[in-house]
DNA sequence: TAGTCTGTTAGACA
DNA sequence: CTGTCTAACAGACT
């Protein structure tokens, strides 16, 4: 899914329609989303009332009143929504909250994961304990000390070791307000560049969560969605601070939209 | 039509 | 260590 940000307006959105509420009624569209014979523990941890709604990285943990941990990762196309009916296109779960309605985990590529923890196994679970900072509890010291000189910086940001959930848009978009080119190396940058990084990061997250925020996530590729990036998906469009044409580029596999007049650091 | 994308990530491989 | 390819998957685009 959707990176740091996407997944933070679906917690804030899941806090308001589900905490302290039960569930009566639960639906599994889609039996590939659960493991065999967790079918029954995951009804029945569903229809507890959410205790809290917590965010690590691009993982959402809903937190039930019974102990057990719903941990849900949308990958790219995964979001939970709110509605009035328990089967709309895509869905692959729902369940119905009193007083809020029908919450559907959809996903039309269906390679989003749920899976059931408990309280006490959740620090062991793999994802999680392979996980780097927030990008808000980030220091200089720690991000230069684990970016190795020659490796991409692209690569290194999108490393959910390095720093929790970061995602190719949010590479595009930092890039562009730091004017740093597509193919910078870590080498590449100086003292002031890191701390720029650092600052930056947060800044963008915390920004692109107060745009997002409504009760359903917009994907771009979705049509009718506006674009609220600088970059991102803006090919051959015109740069707002220059003027240049946006570009586009493949970069650690990944696409890179930049601005080729404003952003040469490192090119 | 076939190939190539897509806001992800784990694992295999060179 | 690092980068690259693949596989999960579905649909839109060229």
């Amino acid at each position: 899914m959707p990176e740091l940000a996407e997944v933070e307006v679906v917690r804030r959105n899941l806090s308001r329609w589900w905490r302290g509420r039960s569930a009566d009624r639960v639906c599994i569209l889609d039996e590939k989303l659960v493991e065999s014979g967790e079918s029954d523990a995951l009804q029945a941890a569903l229809k507890e009332p959410l205790k809290k709604a917590g965010r690590r990285g691009k993982y959402l943990f809903c937190h039930m009143a019974c102990g057990q941990v719903l941990v849900f990762h949308f990958r790219m196309t995964g979001k939970i929504v709110c509605g009035d009916k328990p089967d709309p296109k895509y869905g692959r779960l729902s369940w119905h909250v009193d007083g809020a309605g029908w919450l559907v985990f959809k996903d039309q590529r269906r390679l989003g994961h749920l899976c059931l923890l408990s309280e006490e196994t959740l620090d062991d679970y793999r994802p999680l304990k392979e996980m780097g900072p927030e990008p808000e509890d980030i220091s200089v010291d720690y991000l230069r000390g684990v970016c190795s000189d020659r490796r991409l910086l692209k690569t290194a940001l999108l490393d959910q070791s390095i720093v929790a959930g970061v995602g190719n848009i949010a590479v595009s978009e930092l890039y562009w307000r730091l004017r740093f080119a597509p193919e910078i190396k870590c080498g590449q940058l100086d003292e002031e560049d890191w701390r720029r990084l650092v600052e930056e990061m947060p800044l963008y997250f915390e920004e692109i969560i107060e745009k997002s925020m409504s009760d359903e996530i917009l994907y771009i590729e979705e049509g009718g969605t506006p674009n609220d990036f600088q970059v991102y998906a803006r090919f051959d469009e015109l740069c707002s601070r220059c003027g240049g044409t946006v570009d586009k580029r493949k970069v650690g596999g990944r696409t890179t939209y930049y601005c080729p007049e404003c952003q040469r650091k490192g090119a």
